[in-house]
DNA sequence: CCCTGAGA
DNA sequence: TCTCAGGGG
């Protein structure tokens, strides 16, 4: 679930004009299945579904939005996990532990006819399978858009991207690329703005946040804010109960992160975590190049395949083609 | 999440 | 053009 530094970054967010969208978006895949798959759901929590009982949530997020962004001047590119570090086990371990147990009171929840317990508990059980995976990349790559496989954390390799000047900036919900050193970091990436909160829409505009903003503002370091996120727990290390991101910040700023470490965590060695952070593995191995829409792709993929309606695929497809043409054309004069 | 259609 | 409700697969 990332880092719990927005108790001190709450200042720091400032809402992204479309414009300071435009330009190469280098996204957590992860953390973009995740979204849809917890959010496109069902009253009762059930998921968009196929013929054949697939999820299908994804596949509508990826196509819509992605679109979208698409003919508003963001060209994506997705970054897919590679293999998580050991160090990462106890947090796996976590959240299978907390989606097994979200499954079952799901099931209770629809049961005793509870839609607003059945919707969380679906939400917290979502899971991301090789099929997920699968059918996302698929997709992705029938819209021809770049597809780049991180050695380890897709947040890691995305923020070297923008690093690289690759990408012109990270798109996660989680602040963890901001510790590996993004720049620039977007949040609330939708089109539309919208979002339903308790069956009431509100508006959420994106947000943008300036790595040199938040070290500048705190007047810290890089390390320091690693320092700060390992105190209140990151996906390597449990936290230090009782250690926020606020009190995790007045500890860092009187130079006691070694001290309370060896009070509270006398066991944890927190170098390696740091050092993963700041040197995380990364490759170069990578082509942003565009490729070509497979319109007949992603009509026999989506329609055919998972039953999408042609009505409604069409013309976004059409919308798409008509961007590039556009694009095409000015990049004739 | 996103889209569509209805009604203002 | 906008907001809202309903449904998508």
């Amino acid at each position: 679930m990332g880092v719990a530094l927005r108790d001190i970054l709450t200042d720091l967010k400032r809402p992204a004009e479309a414009d300071e969208l435009k330009g190469v978006a280098a996204i957590d895949a992860f953390n973009a299945l995740y979204q849809f798959l917890s959010i496109i759901r069902q009253p009762d929590g059930t998921p968009l579904l196929d013929d054949s009982g697939r999820i299908t949530s994804h596949l509508s997020g990826i196509f819509f939005r992605t679109a979208n962004f698409l003919t508003q001047g963001i060209r994506p590119v997705f970054i897919f996990d590679g293999k998580s570090p050991e160090m990462k086990g106890r947090t796996i371990q976590e959240r299978r532990d907390v989606r097994e147990e979200s499954k079952e009171k799901w099931d209770q929840a629809k049961k005793e006819g509870d839609l607003t317990g059945a919707f969380r508990y679906a939400m917290s059980s979502t899971a991301i399978d090789a099929y997920i995976l699968s059918s996302a990349r698929q997709l992705i790559q029938l819209m021809g858009l770049p597809v780049v496989d991180a050695p380890s954390e897709g947040e890691a390799q995305a923020a070297y991207m923008v690093l690289q000047g690759d990408a012109d900036y990270v798109v996660s919900q989680d602040y963890d690329t901001l510790l590996f050193g993004t720049p620039v970091l977007v949040r609330n990436l939708t089109i539309s703005g919208k979002r339903r909160l308790h069956g009431r829409q509100i508006t959420v505009q994106p947000e943008r946040i300036l790595l040199s903003d938040v070290l500048s503002t705190l007047a810290i370091t890089r390390e320091q804010l690693i320092e700060i996120a390992i105190l209140t727990g990151t996906d390597f290390n449990p936290g230090i109960r009782g250690i926020g991101a606020k009190t995790g910040l007045k500890k860092i700023k009187s130079g006691e992160f070694d001290s309370i470490i060896r009070e509270k965590l006398p066991d944890f060695d927190p170098e390696p975590v740091r050092s993963f952070f700041l040197n995380p593995p990364v490759t170069d191995s990578y082509t942003l190049d565009p490729g070509r829409i497979d319109r007949d792709g992603i009509r026999a993929f989506l329609c055919d395949e998972h039953g999408f309606s042609l009505d409604r695929v069409d013309p976004v497809l059409d919308k798409i083609s008509k961007k590039e043409k556009q694009k095409t054309l000015e990049s004739w004069f």
